[in-house]
DNA sequence: CTCCTTAATGAGAACTGTTATCATTGTATC
DNA sequence: GATACAATGATAACAGTTCTCATTAAGGAG
């Protein structure tokens, strides 16, 4: 036996998967306490890090601050500059472009991240 | 007028223009006081940003933790995990792939970063 | 069901990287 | 050389996150 389900950390996922956002640390908080779950700061910390060590849920960082999704799949994302939302797309490159990295640098990529700034449809409008 | 070119700013560029890697901010200290440059931290963080904001230094983010370097033009990124070295490489990115993801989400693309997770050659060794 | 080990928690202190404050300095223009 | 104000240095403040440590409670064993 080396984890425990405990009511916070499935409290913690379940915002996460209730939710089709992504979520600072302290919007986790936010969430559970409007759900009157009482979580503490420290555990939900410990939480979004588990989990996400554990595949269970997405991890991005914005500007050097850790955002969460429910989705642990690799995807990419659009950063709206207007107004701060991100979107989900499927990653862009594929096999052949990561092997011909590989191969130039040889460079053995485990992962690979892309993310495209920008302004989206609605704040065009 | 507008700016004006002091000798803590150019001791600051000269620095990343003179070393081919990405520092932090207190990488860039220990290696002004190397060089005997006396320049505040508060004021290696403003040059850094001052410089970044104006396209004379690159900028990347690890972890959150801003690194830069001496290279401004758009590059991708390889992170090798063992050795926490980045190297630079050509956007991977073209013309076809923005275009295709500003049309198909309706997202004007401004910028975008790719960064490839792995271990570099020499590590593998 | 009760006992027991230890993973997990809560509260708050501590830490890290960065930005803001503000009096002082020095660059560039007149 | 006088002047304006961008830039500096020292330090306080800040935000996000991690650490500490005493306490709690999962969940496997008996």
């Amino acid at each position: 036996m080396t984890y425990r389900n405990t009511k916070q950390r499935k409290d913690v996922y379940d915002v996460l998967k209730g939710l089709d956002r992504h979520l600072t640390a302290d919007q986790v908080m936010e969430e559970l306490k409007k759900n009157d779950r009482q979580v503490g700061l420290a555990t939900v910390y410990r939480n979004l890090h588990h989990l996400h060590e554990n595949n269970m849920i997405g991890k991005v960082l914005k500007d050097g601050v850790a955002l969460y999704d429910g989705n642990p799949e690799p995807h990419d994302h659009l950063h709206c500059r207007m107004c701060g939302k991100i979107f989900d797309v499927p990653k862009i490159l594929n096999e052949e472009n990561i092997k011909a990295i590989e191969d130039e640098k040889g460079f053995s990529v485990e992962e690979y991240f892309t993310t495209f700034e920008g302004v989206c449809n609605d704040c065009k409008k």
